[in-house]
DNA sequence: GTGAACATGTAAACAGTTACATGATTCT
DNA sequence: AGAATCATGTAACTGTTTACATGTTCAC
């Protein structure tokens, strides 16, 4: 159950509304968790009843906009959670699923997937980049906290520039199975 | 709904008991997608239930032992599936997690895990090359459906070797940061 | 004032994990 | 005969996704 924590991360950042958090884990966060509206939301519930997270006091009573801060309790939690080992993450990638399906079916229709994908990193790369170029230029990080951010996004960087070079080396040799085994299939 | 279609190519490969796939997953299927023996049989029922597979009737009568294989219905579904487009598989990293949540509320104690971690990806590297070796030694396949293999394990070596990477980057620095905090707290 | 973006929620379906239980086969 | 491995299953729970619904705020 690692949403949570993901969340509490993110508030003790900075406090915020369900909405805001869906928001930044389309950015630095969402490389490597991401979640829907309404998993936040529901977690967002569950912690405020648990006492791990509060809303502030000062909004507006007319509003539906709740922000919401952790507490000492939720830190805890947090700081508990931290301590335990967890197994690398494993891949589950659909992609590699249909490839080794094609191959095994034939068809050779798995081409213009790649090639899709190829273009799908590439702007995920580009957007990392840019936030890479944005927060860490060229000066390396003193500080502990924005070192950690930085290798987080660099892992993303490198993850993105592997799938980028693996492609391009696949598509050129798929394409050359295709012409040996002639035009009409 | 990927597993029944990982299934589906790991039968056409070799029709097989339940039992079978789940020990293939731990090889090489398993590093692109993994599946407990509970996820497996009840998905195994399901496609029955569907008229995908059958179950091959030379079984003794007298033995639990069900060896599964495709039907012409499952092939069809499989080719269908193909064709559909999928996003790229997105990162759930809890050690990524743990490294921000740690970054953010501090204690210094990451490092081991980071460490622990370091370890496991070097021996899921040795096992990914331990294949490599045993099936494409120096020889590259002529055929189509080795070579595929053959790429989406490099990609798996590629992965583990870029964590490698990354984690020996990552521990000395932290442990710098550490240095320069005092030995004490 | 109306449309876009902000903001929150319920309900149902689907997928994945964990705990527990049991029978069959093979090896010693 | 007993242990290890092969083999299958039920039940409960947890996590994730999708569809649907609705209210609020801000800019034009």
């Amino acid at each position: 159950m690692s949403l949570a924590h993901v969340l509490l991360t993110s508030l003790l950042e900075k406090p915020s509304t369900g909405f805001e958090l869906a928001r930044r884990f389309d950015r630095s966060m969402g490389f490597f968790w991401n979640a829907t509206h309404q998993q936040i939301y529901r977690e967002l519930n569950g912690m405020l009843k648990k006492g791990w997270i509060s809303t502030l006091e000062e909004q507006a009573a007319n509003s539906r906009k709740k922000t919401y801060q952790v507490e000492q309790l939720g830190r805890i939690q947090l700081a508990t959670w931290i301590e335990q080992q967890s197994e690398p993450a494993q891949l589950r990638d659909d992609l590699m699923v249909r490839l080794r399906a094609e191959a095994q079916l034939g068809g050779n229709n798995i081409l213009p997937e790649l090639e899709r994908h190829l273009v799908l990193h590439k702007e995920k790369l580009g957007l990392y980049q840019a936030i890479h170029d944005k927060d860490f230029k060229n000066n390396e990080p003193t500080n502990r906290v924005l070192f950690i951010h930085k290798m987080i996004l660099e892992l993303g960087i490198i993850k993105e520039n592997e799938w980028i070079k693996w492609l391009e080396q696949m598509i050129p040799q798929l394409k050359k199975f295709e012409e040996a085994n002639g035009t009409g299939e």
